[in-house]
DNA sequence: TATTGTTATACTCTATAACTATA
DNA sequence: TATAGTTATAGAGTATAACAATA
């Protein structure tokens, strides 16, 4: 099976490549590609099974795993977006009583966001489908494959990552 | 090298992670790390330097390709969005004599979408930049890891394809 | 002075749906 | 009836910047 017969029937946002491209710039469209691929589906199936979005997911994510809380600046950190988003996200997850504020004695500026009950219980439901959606999408793949995949990424993400916040 | 260690000094999403977490998962969330890195550095040097936003210039780099111009349909699929936001786009990129609508003979409903030379000219600036800056994000990283990465991705790909369109 | 968090703003993208004009 | 494209709508996410309270 060669690209261009798959191309020629399920055409994408690789499909924009031209001939004369440099190998790391079809490398980054393919990986665009893969990843809009999962993340509409994820996004879209968050929305109709448990009407919420992935930025809500991913903040309710980064809490679960850290039972005693997290500070507003360090999700957005974490999340790599500005803090009046955070606001913006955590003020939607207090409304429906996912998430609850709680004022720190030691620096009354901040306050720690944790997961309430509800939250937890909701966010395992919305998890364990996520898990099993990604299982599905990748089902087919062999472990190998996989296993080389996930070294090749973090090759990669250790890569960029250096290279985008030092220089520049 | 440990991803324990790489995680401590650079939060970010895949740091969700919990350690019960399935492998599918682990590769899902670094591959969104991953693209979420690039994609907001491209996003924002396209923004900052040229003036223009990701979609925009995926729908010109579309266009450049296919010197005869493409429908507004073949747009839809390729970009995989729907026909109202390629309307919505395209309406934004012949204010600015970008592209050009034709109206085609054969099918009057249909129109035909091209870059105008100023488009063409524009693209060609923005591709070089964007190709530069790929080149620089991912410089360090071993050819042969890039090979190897943009032939799982591949596997992937082509999986994810079929896995969720034949199946919901 | 710097940091934490909030608020306000403006913009883009997106899905959805109703609509037209053609086929 | 189905398709191509437009229009209108509503919602989400994002960056930016100004601001108050606190460190």
């Amino acid at each position: 099976m060669n690209d261009l017969n798959f191309n020629a029937v399920t055409p994408d946002l690789e499909s924009r490549i031209r001939p004369e491209d440099h190998g790391d710039l079809r490398l980054w469209l393919r990986l665009l590609t893969c990843c809009n691929l999962l993340e509409s589906d994820i996004r879209s199936r968050l929305r109709t099974e448990y009407e919420t979005t992935l930025p809500r997911f991913d903040l309710m994510a980064q809490l679960q795993r850290v039972p005693e809380g997290m500070k507003m600046s360090e999700l957005s950190r974490h999340m790599m977006v500005t803090n009046g988003n955070i606001t913006g996200i955590t003020d939607q997850l207090e409304k429906e009583g996912l998430v609850q504020r709680t004022k720190v004695a030691t620096d009354r500026r901040s306050s720690i966001i944790k997961l309430t009950s509800k939250g937890k219980r909701t966010f395992a439901k919305m998890a364990s489908s996520h898990e099993q959606w990604i299982r599905h999408a990748m089902a087919g793949m062999p472990e190998k494959s996989k296993r080389n995949l996930f070294e090749a990424l973090g090759e990669l993400k250790l890569i960029t990552h250096t290279q985008l916040t030092t220089h520049s």
